[in-house]
DNA sequence: AATTTTTCTGCAATCGGTTCCTCAATCGAT
DNA sequence: ATCGATTGAGGAACCGATTGCAGAAAAATT
């Protein structure tokens, strides 16, 4: 059976093709008889409109372009999810491209979106770099920043968790267990999120008078020993984990020398996916990767419908929430 | 700075507009002088082609679709870099979609993907059913399914690893380190793949007279318990585990229960991303998502090229190999 | 019954590149 | 110097769906 274009349909129902394009849109001038069978016919034949035809002619694709700088194996899927739930209520479709991290790549990515005539974009930045975006702006395509907040840099409108929030609250979570002596387990320091986490936490230990120095802090660590080292030389019996990959990397040291769950607490910030598949399961500030892809999404097409302008800057946070695991 | 169309281009030029078109596919009739001068303007007047007209006018996107089950797959990063480093390297453009292992889901997305005129598709099925190929075939577009062989089910060509070779290798490590108490932690026995690895674990066991029961083996346990309760009752000191997600979830209760590395050995199948992870890191047999992926896009290219009929089906397995990290 | 209004459908242009075909200009050979 | 072959470029049709406009048919109004 071969594929029919719109034509062919038309012929097989005595119609021209403008009334069947018009009655598989559901457009007013065409009578409800007629429109019913078309669709009808549509059906029949699995008729498949020409898509690159209809966004030529329409000089628009409807399709939002996501760009995601890595496969971070955690909270992307949700994200993705989330996106691609409310892109499809609204009408509209979803492409999906990876920037690995790499500037150029994006820029690439970037100049590919204006060829397919996108719609607007999503995109979580692969470097502090934002220069390139302003081609989008020229060219009019609306864009939103997610999880990557760099919003005090850059005037450009961002979704992002409440980096410094969820850290100060993973951090009293270990307060009020009475878990004073307290590790924490960061990213690199040249990360923004890193920085805003750090603030969280710091600003936590300072307003309820921890005690800490630097010392307690390790820093994208891949070294285990000074992990193991300040494990076995400190008493800690709080530890705060910044995200899924230090976790990954660093439940093991911490199995080995503690006893989990026992006089130890760990609190990390995640999604929600890991801390629950390992055991024991670990207490966590979840944010939904989910949510944040439901909050972008709807925040971009309010620039794409031009219900915003472009030059309305804003800056949304997606919620958090505590979830405990401990036995106590 | 407006974006400027073909014509635009060529009038800037005083070239017609088909000329420019065949200077910038590098077309033989026009003379290199005239060729440079085009694409010269072309990235000077930053000139990007309407990709939804061309795609229209070839009938043809040039563009591979990737459907992948889920995302939460360690080796799908690498799988889709693979991909995309040698359709981008053939000139091809490559789209992800996911089905979230959803049979509808998954429906939709051909369908989509008809519309999109795509040229071929690499899939990893959501399920055993596979009656909706069919309408791939029918419209001649070629595709090969990937990691998930069904290939002694249906007439499709498939791109995997050897599963059953890779489970005997696994076993056949714990045998030669002399570790005969062997427990085998698989995934749920109505997935292909477990019964594949399932069936190369017990053909070595066998084939090496090493004794084992049933009851040394654990099928997709959501329930620790079990696993503990084995652990503590028999003194194994061989582990197998079938794949990267059991790993995770079963490692913690294995370094509760075991000192490691001491007279235990655990072997796992990997792309080898996890392994090495964890602390200590774990043997593995590493299948690389990233070779699978050139595999099957080299593989797929064959039949969209028509240098290989698609009635021709064929099974290709990608390499494995032995990664050690036992320190004796 | 004639005229106006409304409802429905058809016609044809159009979107931006690509490609078949045509043809002028250049070149080499006789 | 003439003719045929080759080279380089232009002209125009075309891909399939959409949409402004025209107009026939039906319904409503006078």
């Amino acid at each position: 059976m071969k594929r029919l274009g719109i034509k062919e349909l038309a012929k097989l129902l005595s119609l021209n093709p403008s009334t069947v394009s018009r009655a598989l849109a559901d457009h007013p001038d065409i009578k409800p008889e007629t429109r019913e069978r078309v669709k009808a016919a549509a059906i029949e034949f699995n008729y498949q409109p020409n898509l690159h035809a209809r966004f030529f002619r329409k000089r628009s694709s409807g399709l939002i372009a996501v760009i995601l700088p890595s496969y971070n194996m955690f909270f992307i899927p949700n994200l993705l999810d989330g996106i691609n739930e409310h892109l499809k209520n609204e009408g509209y479709g979803m492409i999906v491209f990876f920037s690995n991290l790499d500037l150029n790549k994006e820029k690439e990515i970037i100049n590919h979106c204006m060829s397919w005539l996108v719609d607007g974009v999503i995109i979580g930045l692969a470097s502090s770099h934002t220069d390139h975006l302003r081609q989008l702006t020229d060219a009019g395509i609306p864009f939103v920043i997610i999880d990557n907040s760099s919003d005090y840099v850059d005037p450009y409108s961002t979704v992002s968790i409440d980096n410094k929030a969820a850290a100060y609250r993973a951090t009293e979570y270990l307060i009020k267990k009475d878990k004073k002596n307290i590790l924490g387990v960061f990213g690199s320091q040249n990360h923004i999120k890193t920085q805003q986490r750090l603030d969280g936490f710091k600003l936590c230990l300072l307003d309820h008078n921890v005690t800490f120095s630097e010392y307690d802090i390790v820093y994208n660590e891949p070294d285990f020993n000074k992990l193991e080292n300040k494990l076995r030389s400190t008493p800690y019996n709080g530890i705060f984990i910044m995200n899924d990959e230090l976790l990954l990397s660093t439940y093991p040291i911490l199995l080995k020398n503690r006893q989990i769950p026992g006089n130890i607490s760990i609190i990390t910030i995640s999604d929600g996916v890991l801390p629950i598949q390992l055991y024991p399961k670990i207490s966590h500030i979840r944010y939904s990767g989910y949510e944040l892809g439901i909050i972008s999404s709807a925040f971009l097409l309010k620039y794409v419908k031009k219900l915003k302008s472009h030059s309305e800057i804003e800056h949304l946070y997606a919620s958090s929430e505590l979830v405990e695991f401990d036995p106590d």
